[in-house]
Parts: structure tokens; sequence; C-alpha cells
RNA sequence: GUGGGAUUAGCUCAGUUGGUUAGAGCACUGGUUUGUGGUGCCGGGGGUCACGGGUUCGAGCCCCGCAUCCCACCCCA
């Protein structure tokens, strides 16, 4: 037997129920916040991902499925969803054409992973991207969209939030750090070290208790915002408070893409497992000069849909449609004419064996039908169908051309 | 990538110190004497015990390998 590749899922049956119920919610959100619907291609040159999400990280660093293609180009399946956004928005010039732009998405990314649970090398995202608009208002209505999101499909959180500062007070808060934890190199563990060569302010989120007992009087980037960051950070808790979104400051909150600024945060989870992270995003506003389009800020944000998946509460199924069988061999037939006549307009299920009452509305149960059509002996003979409402338990024959 | 655990029917799991044709519940399917369900009763199908080796007269059970999943690290959605 074939099976599928490791960390690699299909998505049938009731995951294929949730799975649509979330994208369906989420797009209607989506919709309603003013976004706009943008596929894009799986597999991309490989320079957009180091470029945009950057060498440093892990992502980038080690778990993309890269390889050479036919016509000898570098590529590989998407790992994330923003970069291949981002490309398309300055493919079609829109950086140059100025205004707001906003995008919804959602799709299957690839990691070369360990898979565990809540950690799959094949996954999909829904996501969403915003173009063009600097004011923090627009961080906060991205928040308030994922909250939405996640209240609408009764999914309970924990949000974090942080600002990683801009262009003027990220790079001096980097370089103070990496001087404070150089001093430490030899009492710190080796992650740490690896950490200070590619994403120093990691160190600061480092679980073993020694470094952390080290890093306690670290400086905190929060406390060396520029003004500009402070006043937006300041600025979006406000907001968040008088739209009751309730968060916790977490300083060492780190988005471990390279393109984030300002504002980041995260949608936390504490019944996953370890994989806890639902959603997570923050203002992007080099990433479009980056990849050589005319600088424009940007925000966006990022959810796991199968973390979400099990944490979903699926609304009710309610009885619908109509479940049609036959008594008599001679009225099959019959059964299936009428079957593809009221196909045209409702859910139509049918058994194309003869049957006796009883079993038929064990199958209508079965089908989750809301009524139950019969056809015996009597009902051939006088031209009717027997229809019971299987919800109200009301039950009568009518003539079978009223049917 | 590192360390640990698990793997028996479609699902959840029993399976004694290694000993005949490997079990249960649920699910599926059929019947239930006269046309009333989701919740009665009786029956039926379904297993290369993950896979590959080894030890043994004999392996679901012991040993080695491998795959997958799970847990932790790591990382992230």
């Amino acid at each position: 037997m074939i099976s599928s590749l490791r960390g690699m899922n299909d998505i049938l049956e009731e995951n294929y129920e949730r799975f649509t119920h979330f994208i369906n919610t989420a797009t209607n959100i989506a919709q309603k916040y003013g976004f706009h619907f943008i596929e894009t291609p799986l597999l991309e040159e490989t320079a957009l991902f180091k470029r945009s999400v950057g060498e440093s990280s892990d992502i980038v660093g080690k778990e993309m499925y890269q390889f050479i293609d036919k016509g000898e180009n570098d590529v590989c399946l998407r790992p994330e969803g923003t970069a291949g956004v981002v490309r398309a928005f300055i493919q079609k010039k829109l950086d140059k054409a100025g205004g707001t732009h906003r995008y919804f998405y959602h799709g299957s990314m690839f990691r070369y992973e360990r898979p565990q649970k809540g950690r799959l090398r094949q996954f999909h995202q829904f996501g969403v991207e915003s173009f063009g608009v600097e004011s923090v208002y627009e961080d906060a209505a991205m928040i308030m969209m994922a909250a939405d999101i996640l209240l609408a499909c009764g999914i309970g959180y924990r949000l974090q939030l942080n600002s990683l500062g801009d262009s003027n007070c990220m790079p001096p808060y980097k370089e103070n750090l990496v001087n404070f934890v150089t001093k430490l190199e030899d009492k710190i563990c080796e992650d740490c070290v690896r950490r200070v060569a590619t994403n120093p302010i990691r160190v600061l989120d480092c679980k073993n208790s020694t470094c952390q007992d080290l890093y306690a009087t670290a400086p905190k980037l929060i406390n060396n915002l520029c003004s500009t960051c402070q006043d937006d950070f300041d600025k979006l808790k406000k907001i968040l408070d008088a739209n009751s979104i309730a968060y916790e400051i977490n300083t060492n909150l780190v988005r471990g893409l390279d393109y984030y600024s300002k504002t980041a945060f995260e949608f936390v989870s504490d019944d996953i497992g370890s994989q806890s992270a639902i959603a997570g995003g923050g203002r992007y506003d080099r990433l479009v000069e980056f990849l050589d389009g005319r600088p424009t800020p940007a925000v966006g944000f990022a959810m796991g849909i199968e973390r979400l998946m099990e944490l979903i509460q699926m609304p009710e199924v309610k009885r619908e449609g109509y479940y049609i069988g036959a008594m008599d061999d001679e009225a099959v037939d019959l059964v299936m004419n009428l079957a593809h006549k009221k196909r045209q307009t409702d859910k139509t299920t049918i058994d194309y064996k003869a049957k006796n009452l009883k079993n038929h509305l064990k199958g209508a149960d079965k089908a989750n039908a809301r009524f139950c059509c019969v056809i015996g002996t009597d009902e051939l003979e006088n031209g009717t169908i027997w229809i019971k409402d299987l919800e109200e338990k009301i039950e009568n024959k009518i003539p079978i051309m009223e049917f």
C-alpha cells in the first residue's frame, strides 16, 4: 500500500466539514472588513523567500522544499503566504498605483519539519494582507478581524502583543542587546550562542532557566522604542481597550520572520499542546521595498487552519432535504425519477432497494433527511406518495403530481 | 535535526509466564412473522496483529531494524 508522505494529510469526511466551515466563516468576515480574495502560486522562485522571510530564519535556512526544476530554476514550495502576495502586489504595479489594497487568501504551505501534533509538512493557512495604510488603526482592525474569526468559530484564545520597533529604534536596540549577551557568551546555552548570530532577540525567549536569570537585566525593546513606535503602540492598546479586546504584553514575542516591524501579535491556545500559536502577524512596512517595490506600509496575519480545526465548535447539523424509498420493486423506477426531479431544488437521498417502512425510516434518519418519502403498493395504485416530516412527526399522502 | 513513548477490525481498546480457529464495544450490513425512525431483539461481513528480519518445536507477546503517529526540545501558523 502506498501511503501519504510524512507530515502530509488528507482532509476528508468530518475534517473536511470542519475545514470548509472555517474557510467559509473566515472568508465571510474578511469580506466584511473589505478584503478581496487573492490566489498566488504554490511554487515561487527561492530568492523571493530568501529576501523576504530572511536567510537567518529557520523557515528559509532549513525548512524549505527547495529544488531545481527542469528549466534549471531554483524554486521552492511556499513556506508561508505573505511573500507571494507582496510579490503579486508589486508585479501588478499596485505599489505605484497607490491607494489601499486589502487581500485574503487560504491554501497549502510547506515546511520540511519534524511533524508532531499541530505541526505538519503540508499545512493550511488563512491569511490577510493590507497594503497602503500606515495608520495603527489598521493594525487594530487586523487584530479585531482575527478575534472576530476566532469568536465566530467558538475558539478561545489569549492575545499576545509586542512592538518590534522600526528602522530607527530596532537596529540600535539590537546592537545594544548583542553587546549585553556577548559579554555572557561563555555562560549561556548553545542555542543562545547560535541565536546571537542569527536572531539575537530570540535569546530573551530561551527556555533555559540559567539563561533566563542572566537575561533578567537585559535591555528590553519595549523600553527603547522611538517616539513614533511608542505612540503607535500606546494608541494600539487604547483602541483594543476601547473595543474590549483583551491582550497581554509579551516583550519576548518575536516573529520568526525577518520582515516584521512595529506591531507584532500572536493568538495562542492552551488546549492544543505545545504548538500553541493559532494565529500570528504584524506590521511589515519595509517588505515591499525589500522586494523592489515602492515603499508601502503593510500589515497582515495568518492563521494555521489545522491547529484551529480541533478547536472549532461546529454548528448543530439540521435535518435537511428528502429521502425517497420504495416498498415494492416495481416502485424503484418511479422513485429514481422523482429523486431526479427533486434534486433540481433540494438535497435528496434515495435507496435503490425495496424495503419495509421501518427500514426506510431508519435510512432517512441515517441520511439526516427532513422528509421520509415512501411509495408502496397502496401509493402505486392510487398515484400518491407517503411523506413524513421527521422533525415535526407529521405524515400525509399527496398525489405524485404534486410532489 | 536530538531524546522518549506508541502501533492489534473502519474507530476506541482488551489479549494471562510465549501455546490450538486473536476478542469486546461502537460503526457497517441483513432480518425482526401485519406499513412507523432516531433508543428493542437476533444474525452477518470485516484482522498478513504497521512493515522487514531474528530467537524458538511454537511469536500479537521476546530481540534487532524500519516506517508512521504522539510527547518534549527546536521552530512556528
